[in-house]
DNA sequence: CTGAGCGCTGGGCAATCTGTTCAGCGCCAC
DNA sequence: GTGGCGCTGAACAGATTGCCCAGCGCTCAG
């Protein structure tokens, strides 16, 4: 659960240079071969690395519109919305939370016109009561994770 | 741009199998190795697959608690927020939106309480004027980009 | 203090995969 | 009909992987 520093950098140079192989990993973070084979080994384990699944672009596929939904749900119809919503391609991601709406979704479309069709058949359901559009115009961070590990590999000098 | 039948398959056996290698994916689909890694590289050059980083997993680092803050930006002060937002570790994805709000930013964090810590953080700079926060309770569909190759790739019969 | 457990090193092994190249073949467009 | 293009099936050397081993230093419990 806790990483330390050498984990850190494991993971970095990783996530830098996907392709690298145990091999190379090692000669450049100067460690035997062995040490980076098991400290990948306890990281897959642990789940803090969850795999190496390729990173699609959506806009590379022909959906350059991003979008986030705040959905407000009917009491009780939580999981019946949750089914729903995986049906739908579009769909990316979905999380409940707390606060003003009560899910949260991350849309792409293949237009904007499109979009309108997509958030259609998100709320064209029967359990949601209000949907709230927020356009992306511009991702400004990418999903990263690189600072958050450095962070986490600097306060675990050692675990 | 667009994906065929095969690109698709490739996609989602990857995402199912990251470590499968081009030889056994060529098994798999029943087509010769050398296709299968023109494929690849193409949809590597494409764009259409950015790359194979390791996906790491912020709770299994010690930041189980996620949450998504809506900013409101000071007129003309979106580069300096982004520049300082980018700096904040537990920041792992900005957008600028359309919509009520200006900015929405995904946080990682250790606790409920470390929670605040991060929100102060990010709101404490100039530009923000104001900040609206969903904690997640729930990760009800997990980024996910299989649906959405499958799609693409049906519309595609060859392009 | 002593012994056990643990992690890292450095080495070696066979098996496998990769990158690359080749000729052959069917298909489509010009 | 000819050329371009994509796929096949095969080959090659080179590199990497998974696995095993003995040795060594450190820490902790007895």
């Amino acid at each position: 659960m806790a990483i330390d520093h050498l984990d850190g950098r494991i993971i970095v140079l990783l996530a830098r240079e996907p392709r690298i192989g145990v091999l190379e990993m090692s000669r450049r973070l100067g460690v035997a071969r062995g040490t980076v084979q098991a400290r990948l080994d306890r990281l897959q384990s642990n789940g803090v690395i969850r795999g190496f699944g390729p990173e699609v672009d959506p806009a590379a596929l022909g959906y350059p519109v991003t979008a986030f939904a705040t959905l407000q749900i009917r009491q009780g119809q939580g999981a019946d919305v949750r089914a729903h919503l995986a049906t739908v391609p579009e769909v990316l991601e979905l999380h409940t939370t707390t606060g003003s709406g009560d899910m949260l979704c991350r849309l792409v479309a293949r237009s904007n016109a499109d979009l309108q069709r997509v958030i259609d058949r998100v709320v064209g359901f029967d359990g949601i009561v209000r949907a709230s559009t927020a356009i992306v115009m511009e991702n400004a961070v990418p999903l990263r994770i690189i600072p958050l590990v450095e962070q986490a590999a600097e306060k675990q000098e050692r675990a």
